[in-house]
DNA sequence: CAAGGCTCATAACGTCGTTATGGGCATAAC
DNA sequence: GTTATGCCCATAACGACGTTATGAGCCTTG
């Protein structure tokens, strides 16, 4: 329907711009330009800025989320964590500036629409609910579902940023492998840390 | 000297406001406005508004190096390692405006001064002979040390970002210490998971 | 045909980082 | 003593940002 023509189009140049550029590049100048229209129809479709991105966000945690499904018929032990941890890094990777407006610091006046929050939800369940199944499967020691999941998301969360911001020393920068050792290295230390060996 | 004293303050008051507000409160008018000059004055003393940056990161990081040595006395397996991730989240919630400009995404065109390269690293190498110093005692196993710490310091970053930003569902955002217990246990996670035992 | 409402362009406002212009005010040169 | 050079800095402006007031076009409805 041409009635959406217009919606579709500034949301799918949104994307297109966050897929090629940095997410400083989301203007709503840019994007209206690159839909073909004035800056005028992102304030008909979307109310204002923020709406376009809650669009974004409702998009991006919908493909988020698919993929961290992917993992579900990983078998094994921590093998759907182990699965979903190299899936949500692969995902933040390459939607690198995607993965900035989801995780990135928001305005903090900024609150988000029912979609974008029912998308970011569906998201944290795949994650929760793969913790709950390695708790349910005996992988798990006693711990605390909510902090484990969060201890893992935390993990994986602080190594996609530390590789997207890439502040790190120049000598460690120059090893290109150095962030995958190290993602590695992480999600087999927390693999073994939560496991339930009385020896250590 | 009364030729430092403009510089003194701008700088001065570029720390107060990251003290007082969020990262996005740092404009130049604002900083010179509460510095008491125009904003030129920032121009005139830092050359752009990076520059000023540049001295707010060498200040932070300086700072951020001191509180990781502090840990340098703690004995017991892995206790160096430990003080100073609770020192490491310790200084990024006092300091969480601050954090932000070190740690967020910055331009990636901007290349910092030297001033504030020499004072990162002197930080990371602070995070860096900890890890040295447990392998040397034989904490770890035979891990590489790189690999560790960036390992170790993107679980801390990343739970302390997760924490910043709270981009948590409403359910996991309500258990107010929830932040608190999944760090506790990431830190144990890790120091469990970077051990010898053979059993697991 | 007339009235109302929806979509959208133009142009503007106040914010941002930045800079061109020019005014003091010190020190140095003659 | 007067001129000249150079540094510090205020005013005012530029372009880009998010946003909006105004009004034009067009489709639907009576």
């Amino acid at each position: 329907m041409a009635d959406d023509d217009t919606r579709a189009q500034i949301l799918a140049a949104a994307l297109a711009i966050l897929g090629e550029e940095d997410q400083h590049a989301l203007t709503v100048r840019r994007v209206a330009a690159r839909a073909g229209c004035s800056t005028i129809g992102v304030y008909t479709w979307f109310g204002s800025k923020d709406g376009l991105v809650d669009a974004i966000l409702a998009e991006g945690f919908a493909s988020f989320g698919d993929a961290l499904a992917q993992s579900r018929a990983i078998r094994g032990r921590m093998g759907r964590m182990r699965g979903m941890a190299n899936a949500y890094r692969s995902w933040a990777i390459t939607h690198p500036a995607h993965y900035q407006v989801m995780f990135g610091k928001p305005d903090p006046a900024h609150i988000p629409s029912a979609e974008a929050a029912s998308a970011a939800m569906r998201a944290y369940e795949e994650l929760h609910g793969g913790v709950v199944e390695a708790q349910r499967k005996g992988d798990l020691g006693t711990h605390d579902v909510d902090a484990v999941a969060l201890a893992c998301w935390g993990m994986v969360h602080g190594l996609v940023m530390l590789q997207l911001a890439n502040p790190k020393p120049p000598a460690l920068a120059k090893q290109s492998d150095v962030d995958t050792r190290a993602f590695t290295l992480a999600v087999d230390m927390m693999a073994k840390g939560l496991g339930k060996c009385p020896d250590c």
